[in-house]
DNA sequence: TCCGTGACGCGAT
DNA sequence: GATCGCGCCACGG
């Protein structure tokens, strides 16, 4: 059995089960997490659930998740998860309900493991339809795409479906190309994974990724559980991009710039990173908490001043000049 | 792989 | 306020 869940902010939830053959065997709407949670029970312990959400908040405070940026890379304008769950609009949230209320049904979160019954997986429905056709809508209604995507794949939906329903179907059929072993998986394997079936064809447009930033090219190659480790911009690397952002007249703080990398404790690593870049970046613009500036005394002070940061003695006054961090 | 170092942060004194 | 101790993390020997 395979199922798919696409949550919609006003309509409810959508669920799909479709069975080995793809032909649906259950289709359910159900007003919120609560009125689906029995249907969760009836699915049997070999199950695979896909679930069109995010599974959970990102790990890094600045830039939503890597599978959401890689997944970007490919051309598609995905939504990015932010890592305060607060922060996260309500269908996120009912998302990530879900798959709290899956792991409690015995269908805990793939990681990218071997366990691939029993499993709930997050994906990207734009992402499993272009995968599955080898194509991208250009022109017409995403509706008429869907379907047609979806007419000779998955057997037995009706012909009034509306789009939550297939959504809903389309993430039953990434399960089902889950469940064949042919699928891939974009993102790290600790913050969470976006599955989709193995592309047709290299998704890639021309032009359309940064591959400087983001060279995760998945293994589309067998085997098929190969998951490219996806961190390609490292720790280093968001500190420099951070640094170099700070606009002239604003300081940031050492622990201001680890957290927005990722790393809330890793204020001590920026130094030791920004130190290493030098004359390259902005470093006058790094401050300690306390807003003593890094010690080339009499160069940065000169420097901040001319910027227009206000100074308190060789001190900056954090309160005016402390910038508000990367958009 | 392990271990020492450091342009840090925070709470305690 | 200043200083200390400890935890934290990346880096290099």
């Amino acid at each position: 059995m395979f199922a798919g869940i696409e949550i919609s902010s006003t309509r409810g939830l959508d669920c799909c089960v479709i069975d080995e053959d793809r032909k649906v065997s259950l289709l359910v709407k159900a007003r919120d997490l609560d009125a689906l949670k029995p249907v969760l029970g009836t699915l049997p312990p070999t199950a695979i659930v896909a679930v069109a959400a995010p599974s959970g908040p990102a790990r890094d405070s600045i830039e939503g998740r890597f599978a959401e940026h890689h997944v970007r890379s490919l051309g598609f304008r995905i939504h990015l998860t932010p890592a305060s769950v607060d922060d996260a609009p309500a269908r996120t949230r009912v998302g990530f309900g879900l798959f709290a209320a899956l792991a409690d049904s015995g269908f805990p979160l793939f990681r990218g493991d071997d366990a691939t019954q029993g499993a709930a997986i997050e994906v990207y429905c734009l992402l499993s339809y272009a995968s599955i056709s080898g194509t991208r809508r250009s022109t017409g209604s995403k509706f008429d795409w869907n379907r047609s995507v979806l007419r000779s794949r998955v057997h037995g939906l009706p012909k009034d479906a509306e789009q939550g329903t297939l959504d809903a179907a389309c993430a039953a059929l990434t399960a089902w190309h889950f469940g064949q072993g042919n699928w891939v998986a974009y993102g790290d394997p600790s913050e969470g994974l976006i599955v989709a079936p193995r592309p047709a064809t290299d998704l890639a447009r021309p032009g359309a990724t940064s591959a400087g930033q983001l060279s995760l090219a998945i293994e589309t190659s067998a085997p098929p559980r190969a998951i490219t480790p996806p961190r390609a911009t490292t720790f280093a690397d968001r500190v420099v991009a951070i640094t170099r952002q700070i606009p002239a007249g604003s300081v940031a703080t050492f622990g201001d710039i680890a957290r927005w990398a990722g790393k809330p404790a890793g204020a001590r690593a920026v130094g030791t990173i920004l130190k290493a870049h030098g004359y390259e970046l902005p470093c006058h613009r790094v401050v300690n908490a306390n807003g003593d500036p890094p010690p080339f005394p009499v160069e940065t002070i000169k420097r901040l001043q001319s910027e227009g940061v206000a100074l308190d003695g060789r001190r900056v006054d954090l309160t005016t000049c402390r910038w508000r961090g990367p958009s």
